[in-house]
DNA sequence: TATTGTTATACTCTATAACTATA
DNA sequence: TATAGTTATAGAGTATAACAATA
């Protein structure tokens, strides 16, 4: 291999930026980006209900982002933080009905974004791919 | 689908910045950044030389960032600006030789990159992403 | 007047570090 | 003293807009 372009590497970043300004793009209208998804998905599908630090390390961002992406959220209804009576110091987040909802149209947005750019794929390539690129997020050590 | 974490938007997107940030790592001592990466491999694969706004269109930048990649390259000597005679506003920009050498390098860092997140993979999985990828960027109009 | 490259400026994103409250 | 969350601050990265030179 001698041409950059052509490494993988190469293309998951440069596809990767792609896709996320294209989700960006299809979220904007509900006023959320793409790191607000992935914090609520992250509580939904979290076995417990998690502390703020908790979802910092699993999500792999600074706990002040947490903040940020938590005190949006929590603006338009999608989560709610409640005080942990045990430690009064830990808050933990919790989607409302809201957030499912919201998060259930971003999901739309995606599958219909990947109708989109894999439009041109065999449907058998297109199913390799997601399955792939599910092992590589596992191997990677990502939320899958 | 209706786990936004399984779309293959939203696994492009994560793990491509999981990939820009490691490829960023390998590539730090070179004092190089994967846009510099992308603008030195646009420069080879294009045909023609290109001028800076060329450039900008065909990554997809905006040219006030071509000129910021293009200074930085040229203090390390990895290219060249020449004034078009034929239009003195126009600078077409070369690679050197070490431009060259630089680039092989960060192929090979790729290279290297592409085997570790792979390993897992079999053989077959591993070509056939690649191949995929490849026809997705073709796709949405990357370079590739 | 239009276009190329450049410079100046501003904005977004995110991390680091300081601070508050609880433990 | 240590920890959870928050706030304040700063830096990287990049785009937009103003500008200079040339056409």
């Amino acid at each position: 291999m001698n041409d950059v372009k052509q490494t993988i590497a190469f293309r998951l970043g440069t596809l990767g930026a792609l896709m996320q300004d294209r989700f960006a793009a299809r979220i904007e209208a509900y006023d959320l980006k793409p790191k607000h998804v992935g914090l609520m998905a992250a509580l939904r599908g979290g076995a417990t209900a998690a502390s703020q630090q908790d979802l910092a390390a699993r999500l792999g961002v600074a706990p002040s982002l947490v903040v940020a992406l938590a005190d949006h959220l929590e603006r338009l209804g999608a989560v709610e933080r409640v005080r942990d009576p045990d430690d009064r110091r830990r808050q933990t987040l919790t989607l409302t009905e809201r957030g499912a909802a919201l998060l259930h149209d971003c999901a739309a947005a995606a599958a219909e974004l990947d109708d989109e750019i894999t439009a041109s794929l065999p449907e058998s390539e297109r199913l390799a791919l997601r399955d792939t690129l599910g092992r590589l997020a596992a191997g990677a050590g990502l939320p899958h």
